[in-house]
DNA sequence: ACCTGAACACCGTTCAAGT
DNA sequence: ACCTGAACACCGTTCAAGT
């Protein structure tokens, strides 16, 4: 009963059928056991979903070598690994809801912060502000992440849905400035997770240049 | 049976108790009333939370009248109400967890929007940047509320309190950068979300200049 | 030693029955 | 018309009993 296996499975009724149909007992059942063997396996659910989260981050950086992402500069390093983390939540929107557990800590997700901040460091970064960088950066993917929500697509009415009917049935009186802006509410995930990755980046470049 | 009663019933519960204590039944019983009857109010357990998530933004900006905050410029505009959010979060920790449910529109959250992008405007932003300027900060805010946990004080091993064990943990020789800054990790949450924001204002000052 | 059926104490939601 | 007890179909977790 190799735990790798309860995992897949777990990965895969997630995919298929979203977080929220992931408990012990669908899981038991797709593995033809019981829920009492999973906790053989698991401390309980939260050690389960910090596991399928950790796989995710397994997808991450597939295709770019340690040395290769050193030598492009910080800040092509970071645009690289923040967009991929990003990418891979995107390709496993049902996984999302789960990253509200905790700051991911398993090896996957270890071995991407280490990535980003060898880069960070090789370049010149004092050690406390390559901390506080990184920290920002998936602080920053986090709040993105979480709110990817509905099927793969081009489904206008994701989650944002009850967000953008909300902004046009807005009193224009009351809100005029959001009413002003609201044909560009709600910003598409993608467009708005580039222009503030960008700004971030600015920032610290102009962080670098006055340090 | 006035609605205000039950949410004020909710979100005492939430703040006494943790958000996962907050459930039909529990708030039943605190009314001294059935679940059902719940359900001539709110449709579902959602519409009662997205109540209880706008009470919390009932808290923001007390004190600043809106032509004070216009005056005051984009960036201090901005960084004002960014920070205040952060501080009624940070005030209602227990309610953090229940932001995940999709982006706020009840009233107090579209006043804060309103104020906001209204400064933007005010200080000759484009509508469209001042869209995505908002969506941005708000998604940052978002990165950072849901990871609150635990009381308030000085409680050091709160929810990065695994992170941090297993930061420290971690084998110096398979993440040696990490290593190096462990020191600095977890960053303090207060700490590296004004690190952050500031990233984000400078980014955007010279997003300014630039256009 | 390893596994598991059945139970415990919960959920959100609904509906027939009461006032 | 308004309210609600009781039920339905689920949860995570545990433990005594089986092999």
């Amino acid at each position: 009963m190799p735990l790798e296996r309860i995992v897949a499975a777990a990965v895969q009724i997630v995919d298929e059928e979203g977080a929220e149909a992931l408990s012990m007992r669908t899981l038991a059942q797709r593995l033809g056991s019981g829920t009492a063997t999973l906790y053989r396996h698991f401390e309980n659910r939260a050690a389960l979903v910090a596991h399928v989260v950790d796989r995710m981050f397994g997808g991450i950086g597939i295709g770019i070598g340690d040395d290769e992402l050193a030598a492009m500069g910080w800040r092509d390093a970071c645009r690289t690994t923040v967009q991929a983390m990003f990418d891979a939540v995107s390709r496993h929107r049902n996984v999302a809801p789960l990253l509200v557990e905790g700051i991911p800590v398993g090896p996957n997700a270890m071995a991407v912060r280490e990535r980003c901040i060898a880069a960070l460091l090789a370049d010149g970064f004092p050690p406390r502000v390559a901390a506080h960088t990184y920290a920002t950066l998936s602080r920053f993917v986090l709040g993105f992440a979480i709110q990817i929500r509905g099927h793969h697509g081009a489904d206008r009415s994701d989650g944002d849905g009850e967000a953008s009917t909300a902004f046009r049935a807005a009193d224009p009186s009351r809100y005029p400035a959001t009413a002003a802006v609201s044909d560009w509410l709600p910003v598409p995930l993608e467009d708005e997770f580039r222009f503030g990755l960008e700004l971030l980046l600015d920032g610290l470049g102009r962080l670098r240049e006055d340090g």
